[in-house]
DNA sequence: GTTGAAAACGGAGCCTA
DNA sequence: TAGGCTCCGTTTTCAAC
């Protein structure tokens, strides 16, 4: 169905394909030293492995009305599964909350929001966030400058 | 030079991208009411004007050896220019640091480090971030499992 | 690999503010 | 008249055999 193992060339398209998702088969295989259907048939293996989740373009949320990064730790009421899976049902729905990780240590989730000002994440933290269940405690911090942020991982092996 | 207002057919074309970095110009045109060279001329334009920085593919660091995030508080020794620059730069080449922010409020820096595991943690916390310039203390905390993590702001206008 | 289909590229001409 | 669009021929890429 498919193989596991990844070899020298797979590394070399995921490597590519992080930087440039729009290169062409044909591109990849002359660097690569293998046919264009060679390709092909890999990057459709790394897409049902799910080693490639999917294509995206990365945007500027700056110039999008998004840009103001908040980074804002949770703490919730109680540790039960109905609460945690609450919390999280919830937070996943919300535009505002781009990305939400269960943490270890002194508290529990970890959210990153992206709205236009300090307006709209005062309404958002008030009237959303606010209104996410079993919270019991907040805590905001911002990204004055992104200093790097990388969605390429770079696969050595 | 370059349109710098961005109207409806643009945000169509910014949010069905951001879904899927690698739909055809054909489909987007089919789907906007615009033809394929209209499409191809303004994603050209987006692309100059900054708002698609670039087109990747997102892979899944679990499968390729990378499948613990840490995020990591840094509160450095001094606030001069030549400390926080030095301790950026040097951040901006680690590979295990794939995102690094100048925060407002109780800490300098917050880094998100992907790793293989606990081992490799403890490796790079001692051999690498160590070394970081100027730095008076870390924070780890560990995401234990990804609620969300999405690249696609919805771009509303 | 080869071949037909699909998509991207690039230029000419049209329409509108 | 400049910017944006469509139309269309050419080149490149895709996809199946």
């Amino acid at each position: 169905m498919k193989k596991t193992p990844i070899d020298k060339t797979d590394i070399g398209i995921l490597n590519a394909l992080q930087l440039n998702g729009r290169i062409s088969n044909r591109q990849l295989g002359s660097t690569l030293h293998k046919s264009e259907s060679a390709i092909k048939v890999r990057v459709q293996h790394l897409q049902e492995a799910g080693l490639i989740k999917r294509f995206a373009a990365i945007v500027e949320p700056k110039l999008l009305g998004r840009g103001l990064i908040g980074y804002v730790q949770v703490i919730v009421e109680r540790h039960t599964e109905q609460d945690l899976t609450a919390f999280m049902e919830k937070a996943k729905a919300l535009d505002e909350i781009m990305e939400c990780y269960h943490m270890t240590g002194a508290f529990d989730f970890l959210l990153r929001i992206a709205v236009a000002d300090m307006d709209e994440y005062s309404k958002v933290l008030m009237k959303k966030l606010g209104n996410l269940p079993g919270v019991r405690h907040f805590e905001s911090f911002f990204v004055m400058s992104e200093v790097k942020n990388e969605t390429a991982y770079s696969i050595g092996e």
